[in-house]
Formats: structure tokens, C-alpha cells, sequence
DNA sequence: CTAGTTTCCTTAATGCTATTATGCAAATGA
DNA sequence: TCATTTGCATAATAGCATTAAGGAAACTAG
């Protein structure tokens, strides 16, 4: 037989090319073998097992996302940089839906910190910088913007919104001038 | 053999309680039958299938969360309601993490119509009441309310937010905060 | 209280998935 | 060119979803 050239990286890759086809859950041992013409037991001798294949996707995933949002955070600041970074992660979350499925699974804490996933805690902070906010509010206000941003995300994906007729770029667009209205006001108890 | 009095109502529910368990994902058919002592093939005399048995325990799920909810608002207004409502959402979540995450899932138009999703949008309005915002900011508005809540709660269930010592009650508190006060300065593009 | 009918569960079978052990063939390198 | 390493296939085990067919329990009628 000739080889296949399977390698753990381009697996991954794969992987997460048939996330974003078929989705995430779908990405099984079997289905990633047959798109590389081989039995499934081949992919164990690259790969550990069908969990290590999520994560690697989960991994490459953070990568890219985090890859995104630095690129469009280059050179702006304040409310600039708030609507770049969140329309990154929104852009991303659509067109890669699987991927963006495969970077909110549970990464134990080795992998975590191996991950990028300490690149989107800086961004963040990152942001906020330009709204002069001091420990703890930083943190409050890290936690409440990426709970903004996944969760919106993640409800206009799987169609939370869309038995109301409001465009819903209109809804992202207020949502984004509400954080941005109460950053620049924080403590937000007056 | 002694009949074990199966009906779609006790599997529904008996579902639910794993899903909490070990996780709405591991709900599995046989892992139920085993629970009630029968082979698995026993499940297809009361529920369609695997799949129809997770819509179940969704829209189960959505009702429990939308009576909780609607008793959790009874009497109150304005920031109250606001926090109470929150408040009712994210201690579904961590009581019932299967449930909850069972209510994430994708329901077709007929089941949604069909199931307390309604109640949720009508007292996610409610809330609003107390904010004087007309169309299309209350939908914009509670469409942000929706991403926050789900978001905050997805992330903290998923340990998202472990990684810094902050309390995470704290960061609720404060993100509630921010949320009354944005929607009593509505629209927030000032 | 017994016979017929319906209901519920079991058995049996198929097909898919994950995973491991074993073997052969291709690539590598001395 | 021969030996070694590496990569994929074959084969086997096991779990899950699902359907078809059979038997026993519960219900119903006379």
C-alpha cells in the first residue's frame, strides 16, 4: 500500500477542517481516517486517541483565534480595540464553527497553559487599558466581556436569535456601545 | 420478568438526574436502561429515539428554568428583577449542570414553540419594563442580557474563570451592576 | 376465573464507533 | 543490498443505537 503521509499535525488540521464541514461533535476516529483513504487504526499510531484529536483541534483553534484577534487589536485602543477584538472573535466563531465548537472543550490545566489561551487573557487586558481600570474591576470586567462575547456568539450560532426579526449585526453593534458605555464608567454601581 | 413501569414521563426525568450526574453528553441510551434495570432496546417502546430523548430532557429543562425564573421575578422590578431573574438562571445552572446544558441544545421551530422557550423571552421583557426601552432597543437589549447570562454561566460551569482568585460571585455582582446601568442609560452610544 | 388481547420487555441481529495487538510492506540508512 | 525502523492493514474485542420478532405479564370480557 502506498502511504498516506499521515502526521499528527496535518490530522489536526484535517480534524479541524471537517469540524467546520460537519461539526464538531461529528469529528470522529472513523470519519477522519475515511477522508485520508486509511483504516481507522492507522491514526493511533500519530495520534493517542480520539480525545487527543479534540484537543489538538481545541489548541489550533486558540491558536488562530488569538492569531485573529492580535492582528485586528494591532494600532487601536479604547472603543477601537473593543470592536475589533469582539468582531474578530465574532468572525471567527463564523466562519469556523466547528473549530470555535472544538476551543470551548475543558483543556486540563498542563494544556491550558501550553495553549493561547494566555494570549486572549492579555488581549483582554489589553483592551482594557484603555479605559484605566485598576484590580479588581479589571477582572470583573475581563469576565463580563468575554461572558458578552461567547455567549452572544454562541447563541447567534446555534439560532438563539433568530425568531425575532432585528438584524442581529444591529443587536452586536448596540451590545458592543453598551460595553464600551459602561467600561468608561466603571464602577458601574453609581 | 417483573415489568419495571417505564413510561416516557420517568425516563424524561430519569435522564435529567444523569445528565447531572455524568454529564448531559454521557446520557446515553443503554447507561439509562442500565439505571432502571433493563436492556436498552426496552427505551424504544416510549421514546423515538436517543435523540428524542435529549429534546425531552431539554424542554424539561426549559420548563423547571422558566418556573424558577417566573418565581424568582414574582413582585419585583427594576434592578431587583434584573438580579433575581440573573440570580434564578445561574443557580439552575449550577444546581442542574446536565439539565442546563441540556437546554443549550437545538430545538426544531415546532418543539421550540411548543416549549417554555416563549416563557423565557416574555419575562426576559418583563424585566425590561422596568427600563423604559422601546423597539428595537428592548430587543437589542435583551438579546445582550441573554448573551451575558448564558456566557457567564457557560464559562464559570466550564472553568473558564478558575484561573484567576477573584471571586467569582463578586464578578457577578459587579457584571449585574454594569448591566442595570447600562439599560437604565439606554441606548448606550452616548 | 378463564380465555383472548394488548402491552411491555427480552432476545437476537445489524451496523457504526473506539481501541489494541499483530503482521506485512514500504521507506530509511549503513 | 541488507537490516532496521516506520506506517498502514488486518483482525479482534467491546460499547452504543436501532430494529424485528418472540414470550410473558397485565388487562379485558365473558
Amino acid at each position: 500500500m502506498a502511504r498516506a503521509g499521515l502526521t499528527a499535525d496535518r490530522l489536526t488540521r484535517a480534524a479541524a477542517e471537517l469540524a467546520d464541514e460537519i461539526g464538531f461533535p461529528n469529528v470522529t476516529v472513523s470519519a477522519l481516517a475515511r477522508r485520508f483513504g486509511v483504516k481507522p487504526a492507522a491514526l493511533y499510531a500519530h495520534v493517542k486517541d480520539a480525545q487527543d484529536l479534540r484537543v489538538r483541534v481545541a489548541v489550533l483553534a486558540l491558536a488562530e483565534l488569538a492569531d485573529r484577534a492580535a492582528t485586528a487589536l494591532a494600532g487601536r485602543a479604547g472603543k477601537d480595540a473593543l470592536v475589533a477584538f469582539a468582531d474578530a472573535y465574532r468572525g471567527y466563531a463564523k466562519e469556523h464553527p466547528g473549530r470555535y465548537a472544538a476551543a470551548q472543550i475543558e483543556l486540563d490545566d498542563e494544556t491550558a497553559h501550553a495553549s493561547a489561551a494566555r494570549r486572549h487573557a492579555e488581549m483582554t487586558r489589553a483592551i482594557l487599558r484603555g479605559y484605566d481600570l485598576s484590580e479588581p474591576a479589571q477582572t470583573d470586567a475581563v469576565r463580563m466581556l468575554h461572558s458578552t462575547f461567547h455567549g452572544f456568539v454562541s447563541l447567534e450560532r446555534q439560532g438563539g436569535f433568530s425568531r425575532t426579526p432585528r438584524a442581529v449585526d444591529l443587536s452586536w453593534a448596540r451590545t458592543l456601545d453598551a460595553l464600551d458605555a459602561v467600561l468608561r464608567d466603571w464602577p458601574p454601581d453609581g
